[in-house]
DNA sequence: ATTGATACAGAATTTAATACGGCGATTATC
DNA sequence: GATAATCGCCGTATTAAATTCTGTATCAAT
């Protein structure tokens, strides 16, 4: 029996992992997922029920998580964005993370190493409105300080990329990590 | 004559705001494209070629940027996410930041508020990785230091949010801000 | 060598996207 | 205040794409 022996209680069901054309193929609907299978097919080399294929098995093994309008911030007036430090004392997650996740200026939330606790992403209409957020922020049980930071410009904003990632090479003589 | 007359130098047409229905239907694309147009106008109430006639106007306005697959980083082996603040010199924007921006693993690019340059998030395979993607973007020219923080743990995740943001209160007797 | 599983192409069918014509309501103009 | 015009919507018709089905080649395991 292969690796699948153990599959009696994960629900997913194959799991292959994403080969060249799988990555050809999240290439093209990362660009722009309205691309009908024909074209599809066509930009990758398969036929169009072949794409149509290999989109739904990304899809059911997760490797697609959804396909989303991306929305311009500026149309739904929120052109501020903002991180934000978030210093915490005994972080006891479900709650607080709740509460905080509630609000729709709220994007992201991190627990990052380093010098603090949290790290959280923002947009808001204004600065009012951020100031307005972080006074809520600040009020959440657990939160014992905050700091944020005002991205000026944005130069680049794009979702995961498909495309390899390139390692940093392996010390000689040691053809693998030590770790 | 109305706001739309300084309209000869964009190239964009009507730009008509965001209305309530709108912002509904934002809200399901947001959640999933797939959706059809009938389910779509069922969800907002109303007809499947007026729905898809917003929708339309939404594209050309430019309020919904792109229709787009979410990957999963673990699905294209890049489970490490990192911010990155970078501090330069003299910061000369183009060719710096296309040098930056060639590497898969950035994802965004923003310069920020405070006391930091340049915050950029990336994405790796592992740490080894995201120590070599360091060290190539500290070969940047301009680039006298880089620190970087990297994600334990990510608890929220998503795309911008079409719901309003709600405001801080104005000061009493004060109507509108003094700035 | 044989069996089984997988991935693909081509054709057929079903479903959804798109285009069109007409109606009602709101807005601008005289 | 009356009229014309515009806009947004619905219902229908047409076109295009998604989806299903069947057969076939390729690779892996027995």
């Amino acid at each position: 029996m292969d690796e699948e022996t153990h599959g009696i209680l994960q629900n997913r069901p194959a799991a292959r992992d994403v080969d060249a054309t799988d990555r050809k193929i999240l290439g093209v609907l990362v660009d722009d997922a309205t691309v009908s299978y024909a074209e599809l097919g066509d930009r990758v080399g398969l036929s169009p029920p072949a794409a149509h294929e290999r989109v739904k098995r990304l899809r059911r093994s997760g490797a697609i998580r959804n396909t989303a309008a991306i929305i311009d911030p500026k149309a739904v007036r929120k052109p501020l964005l903002a991180f934000v430090h978030i210093d915490t004392k005994g972080w006891g997650k479900t709650p607080e993370l709740m509460a905080i996740s509630e609000h729709p200026e709220v994007e992201e939330i991190h627990s990052v190493a380093g010098d603090t606790c949290m790290l959280i992403k923002v947009r808001t209409e204004d600065t009012r409105a951020l100031e307005g957020l972080l006074s809520r922020l600040y009020e959440t049980p657990g939160v014992t300080s905050t700091r944020s930071y005002v991205v000026l410009s944005t130069y680049l904003e794009r979702p995961v990329q498909p495309g390899i990632t390139t390692e940093w090479p392996a010390p000689r003589h040691m053809a693998k990590p030590l770790y």
